[in-house]
DNA sequence: CTTCAGCCTGTTAGCGTTATCGGCTAAGGG
DNA sequence: CCCTTAGCCGATAACGCTAACAGGCTGAAG
């Protein structure tokens, strides 16, 4: 049953129903065991009858606590921080928290602080940073303390405690992965120049590439995107000699794929392709992808757990890394024999208009 | 500067700082033209000594407004929610406002119900609902009408404001567009039954087949990943009459093709496919895919713009439709001519294993 | 019977902000 | 010269809730 009169009820009308004082009303909610079974029951009922709800901001006001936390990131359009946002903020309500978001569209070097300012006049009792950006980084440093910060796949000389997927083991399982399938050495598509995580994986490819004292080709750098993908891919298949490529995300590998199939080169027969994220779609490409699998589920409840820690005050040590883990498909095969029989001629113009 | 003492500054430590009162101050920062040049200036400074920010409970409870509004969606991992969250967010902030999400999990009779009011629990000024069910439109008949609330992509019958892309319009397009090819009729790999989407593109497609006389296949169910594309895929492979598919999105489209490749049925010239939302990556595949572009950033925007309309007590007539658009790619072409010299030889069981 | 502990409930006083009204000053009109 | 008006600012009282303390009641111990 609606309230009575056109506005919604207060603690006080619910008081008033059951005959008690205001403050054992709140005590019903917030603390039962404090309470006569038999006066909590009336209370209750009161609470029904007039469809009683707290006032958040209320309550806000006199505790200081919020229930609400934030999350700032960049474009929660692409795959990675969609899922980590969807899984950060089952975990929030699960733990009794709502959540509040502030997409950035750009990333110059306040917006990010911007973010954060905004949520934290929204009062929120702790703020998760989704921006693996160098620029972020930067802007996490001169962050006042006195919102509980965490981030996700930050670097690690940042001043708060980070959930990240281990990127460079991840990119050193692809490249040795591809290694040991033959291939002398492996080129690498990358992400943009201001992604920690493309940086990660750059770092794990030339550091197993540079161990097994194998040539480093240049790096090719994308955005991400399938059409860069393509676009770099058409530049491989220009170059003879590529026999097995890293690429730095899905999407990307979905475009390197159709550039090496335009130009006549047989996945995995000429060239085998590594990609990373694991989308669900990759499973599906022609041929299914080989590729890192990144949890970011676990990423999005880690950091949730790191906060909450942190909110609590817990030892603000912990900083834990997700394994990323290796799936092989069909897209990466054993090298070509050198000098074999099947020869590895490069069918360059061979590409359909 | 900081606060001096620990705790952050209130509007009093501004007002005493500047030698007003407090109600000065709240004046300053909620209505300026009332204030002196003069004082006002003084009173911006002190602000900024001391770095206040208003705390927005206590202004929450005096005014009634939050300047947050609530999205509840459903998995916000798939592009289409997720896209559309994003413009929803990214106007919502030009507007003023911030935006709290609730991301439903499962959706049974009450979750949207339940979102709904952990929303309003926290005083959100309106609520979006991001969920194109049919259970969904259920649970919003009967909402309690407080909180303004606009849905998108929901049904017609719902009493609430409603943005939406014109599904069976983008239907219509994508299935003329493969009859005028000359193919005889249109096999539809659909979404699953209790979306909204997926009922609006079968409606589309089937009055197009029966206003031109044509046989309406059996409707193939899916659920919108590229794995059950596959496997649904797989079964048209074995009926050799299929010459073109309309594929509910662009995912499930994913696995038709690689279903129809594996049996050797070539794309486009044994058989068409069409798919459904343009996302980045379908102009990447293999054939390019022609799809329906779905423009989300526009619904998310509209969606905003009708919300505000409603909090302002606005005509609550507005019900607009963003018409959806077809791009052709590769995936679609003439029908094979019937009895034509190229016999459309079904290559069952020729599928790499 | 008194006393004291322990349980339950009520009273009071804020939390930080804005609505409302009223007062003060200075300028303008009669 | 007084009265009005406009412009600016301050005092006070909410908004709805909970922290902290103050009782009242019960039953058991002395």
């Amino acid at each position: 049953m609606r309230s009575k009169s056109g506005r919604p009820a207060v603690l006080m009308d619910v008081a008033m129903l059951a005959g008690v004082s205001a403050m054992t009303v709140s005590r019903v909610l917030n603390a039962p065991d404090m309470v006569r079974a038999e006066t909590r029951a009336r209370v209750l009922a009161a609470v029904r009858e007039l469809d009683y709800r707290p006032n958040q901001a209320a309550r806000q006001l006199v505790t200081g606590r919020s229930g609400v936390l934030g999350v700032v990131s960049i474009d929660t359009t692409l795959y990675g921080p969609a899922t980590t946002l969807y899984w950060i903020e089952q975990a929030a309500r699960h733990a009794g928290y709502n959540v509040s978001i502030a997409s950035l569209s750009s990333l110059n070097r306040g917006s990010m602080e911007e973010g954060v300012e905004r949520l934290r006049a929204q009062g929120v009792a702790g703020v998760i940073i989704v921006a693996p950006h160098e620029s972020a980084a930067d802007g996490l440093r001169n962050l006042s303390p006195e919102t509980p910060v965490v981030a996700v796949d930050a670097g690690d000389d940042i001043p708060v405690p980070v959930a990240k997927v281990d990127q460079r083991a991840g990119a050193v399982r692809a490249t040795k992965h591809l290694l040991s399938l033959g291939h002398e050495t492996v080129w690498h598509v990358a992400g943009p120049a201001d992604w920690l995580d493309a940086n990660g994986r750059i770092e794990g490819w030339r550091g197993v590439l540079e161990e097994a004292g194998r040539p480093v080709p240049e790096i090719l750098r994308g955005d991400w995107s399938s059409r860069s993908g393509y676009e770099l891919g058409r530049r491989l298949v220009a170059e003879p000699e590529v026999g097995a490529v890293f690429v730095a995300n899905d999407q990307m590998a979905l475009g390197v794929l159709r550039a090496l199939r335009e130009a006549g080169r047989r996945v995995p027969e000429d060239v085998s392709v590594v990609g990373f994220d694991d989308i669900p779609e990759s499973a599906y490409f022609w041929p299914p992808l080989t590729t890192v699998r990144q949890d970011f589920g676990e990423v999005g409840r880690l950091a949730f757990r790191l906060l909450l820690d942190r909110m609590e005050g817990a030892a603000p040590d912990a900083r834990r890394l997700v394994e990323p883990e290796l799936v092989v498909r069909e897209s990466t095969g054993a090298a070509p024999r050198p000098g074999g029989t099947r020869g590895r001629q490069s069918r360059r113009g061979a590409k359909p208009a």
